[in-house]
DNA sequence: CGGAATCTTGAAAGTGTTCAAATCAAGTGG
DNA sequence: CCACTTGATTTGAACACTTTCAAGATTCCG
């Protein structure tokens, strides 16, 4: 569990001391998230941060149809929850659900925003992820200027492996087309 | 021009102290950016922010089949550049180029860094911009949930003005469709 | 073994694209 | 100031792609 966090945290930031990463242990929590349970709603204030030792969430929206769109998915080594939320305490614009039984490891608000003020390598790590975040929250804009086809070659090179994990319909969502068009244009991608 | 810039400041960080504003003066240095010159282009490393205090912008991206792809624009009262390349030196991953002759005033990534490390209320009021144009990223993301024309007139409700200040298929490209197809649906839309 | 959920397939309808031509607008040079 | 050029927008018709709705096949799980 902790090897694992503590992994991830050393191949982001190579010279986190040793020492740092023991001094983290207390804030975190071990905890299991049942497949299908929300971890945060819409419109709620995110008070916990999660990282996901083994699972997979969706981050979703519901547009002025009420029809839902998958914004992002998470995996295993990824952070789960709304930073911003977290820092600033702003509402959010996601919904984020469980998609198996998750196990992870949390934190609360209050503890991440100590360690950002009292704990300089800390700071420097969420700083580091950030800026991942918003990279990919730009890159995710700019994947709409390429075919529905192409945006499914993307996502399939960035997980191979989300075609076991994640149903299709919810891949169609991502990708902005109905489920049908996906076993479509995945018929059509193998032959 | 610079009273603009401290305005600017003033409404995002509303206890800026007055002093400090002063500051930052000898750094900044007024430019007329002209009509369709590339302020940054795809690859390469940003290396001066620009505040427009009067202009108009696009940002954009090519995509696999070489069309280009509008992911943003900017107007007075916006920063333009890339942050992320000025403080980690990373290549840009869009181009920048002026829709009109712009007034801007410019600062280097060396002066904003170090005004980065050396003024607290510098600092302070960037991670407030950082933070907001990490949710126009997620919004703009998510607007893809909507139909066209929703998306449209999303823009225009956001941009009143923007028809009158950018070309018709720039704005068909921000939005993902084709000039002709926003035609229609403007005249839909009117009657 | 059911029953529910998921995925596939078909046909019709809808929507956006393409390509070509016409119209409109703005600026240039005589 | 007008004719001309160039760029931008509009319109039309054929076409391509995606959606919708309905039905059938498949998979998963209690």
């Amino acid at each position: 569990m902790y090897k694992q966090l503590f992994e991830h945290i050393k191949k982001t930031c190579p010279n986190y001391p040793e020492e740092d990463l023991n001094l983290l242990l207390p804030y975190f929590e071990s905890k299991i998230i049942t497949k299908k349970s929300l971890f945060l709603k819409v419109g709620d204030v995110c008070n916990t941060a999660a990282f996901a030792v083994k699972g997979c969430f969706r981050y979703f929206t519901t547009n002025s149809e009420g029809e839902e769109f998958i914004t992002r998915f998470a995996f295993n080594d990824y952070w789960v929850g709304e930073i911003q939320g977290m820092i600033h305490g702003t509402p959010s614009m996601v919904s984020i659900e469980a998609l198996e039984d998750c196990s992870v490891l949390t934190i609360s608000a209050t503890d991440y925003n100590y360690l950002l003020q009292n704990s300089r390598p800390f700071a420097d790590f969420i700083e580091k992820k950030f800026a991942k975040a918003f990279q990919s929250a730009e890159i995710r804009s700019s994947e709409f200027a390429e075919s529905a086809e192409n945006r499914y070659q993307i996502l399939l090179s960035k997980f191979p492996d989300i075609t076991q994990r994640v149903p299709q319909y919810y891949i169609a969502s991502y990708l902005g087309i109905t489920p049908e068009s996906l076993s479509r244009l995945r018929k059509k991608s193998i032959s």
